[in-house]
DNA sequence: CAATAATTGGTACCAAAGTATGAAGAAAGT
DNA sequence: ACTTTCTTCATACTTTGGTACCAATTATTG
């Protein structure tokens, strides 16, 4: 008894188990045997009553269209359809510098006078100039006041603006 | 002759216009009819040898069967698995500034000392914030110098860098 | 080679920024 | 009422920034 228990449910598991490709195989089967033995009863019925044979083949016709049809509709493979949705992900915006090269010649300065305004708009002092330079604090002051004439300004501030505005430095 | 051509013509176009519901069910019906020419004269055939009915049915049930499955192709609207796929767009958001209240408190700067610390960091001389807050000059500096000890720097330009990086102003 | 531009440096002077110290009235909390 | 903090202002001094003018040396170019 007990062991009837565990094989009926090793079967049920079994069936469990099987994948719908298996599963349909086996129903088209037992579809198709239960067909046969109908068929052969109205055959034998059909058979005594001759005249009815059209009736027979008619019957036998809408049955196996609607196996047919039936077995298709099963078989048929669904048309994927792919929809894109669009989603906004918000970043900022890494302003990116990009030298106006063309302002940067227009205004005529010196190697000297743009590596030191460089070093102005990181916030050097006249002095931290002259040190990281290894220049005399007057040559710098030199350079910076030719500068500031040559970009048309009075002060660090606005030096540092007009060069960021005219994005000829980061 | 010309208007048996033009005739003609006219059955084509007519043809060429019908949608695919009409051409289906003439197609049908066509198939239908050149399939019980087609079974009728195997019935004939196979009555002289009257073992055959078997036979005879069973490739009945194959070519119905396979009717059944081209009708149900035909007939079937198809069937559609739609998949959805994100897809990301980036936009650039604009930065916000968030004061830092916390960080701000924390200075414990007096309003005046705050007020100036904007407008220095708007780009002020002391002599423009006096101006500004009907204040003297002295004032000013009294203000600035007690504004720097607090935020603990020696400049101006150390002042907005701070200020800044502490988001404690715009 | 000569002229020109770039680089470096100096002196003198002024303005602005920043520090130190003191002081006095106003506002706010205990 | 008293203390503390905030606000205002002043004086004196130092540092830094900026202009003006000059000068010597070193590329660079016609």
């Amino acid at each position: 008894m007990k062991k009837t228990l565990y094989n009926l449910h090793k079967m049920i598991s079994w069936k469990m188990d099987l994948d719908n490709g298996v599963r349909h195989i086996i129903l088209y089967g037992l579809a198709t045997a239960s067909l046969i033995f109908g068929l052969k009863w109205l055959q034998w019925n059909f058979l005594i009553m001759e005249n009815a044979i059209d009736i027979y083949i008619g019957l036998l016709a809408i049955i196996f269209t609607m196996l047919g049809a039936w077995i298709a509709t099963q078989l048929i493979k669904p048309k994927i359809q792919t929809v894109f949705l669009e989603k906004h992900i918000m970043i900022y915006k890494p302003r990116e510098f990009i030298l106006n090269q063309a302002g940067l010649k227009r205004l005529n300065l010196t190697n000297r006078e743009y590596q030191i305004l460089k070093l102005i708009v990181q916030g050097y002092s006249n002095s931290g100039i002259a040190e990281k330079l290894f220049l005399s604090l007057s040559t710098i002051k030199t350079h910076v006041s030719n500068l500031y004439t040559k970009i048309n300004v009075k002060s660090r501030f606005q030096a540092i603006a007009v060069a960021k505005k005219m994005k000829i430095v980061e």
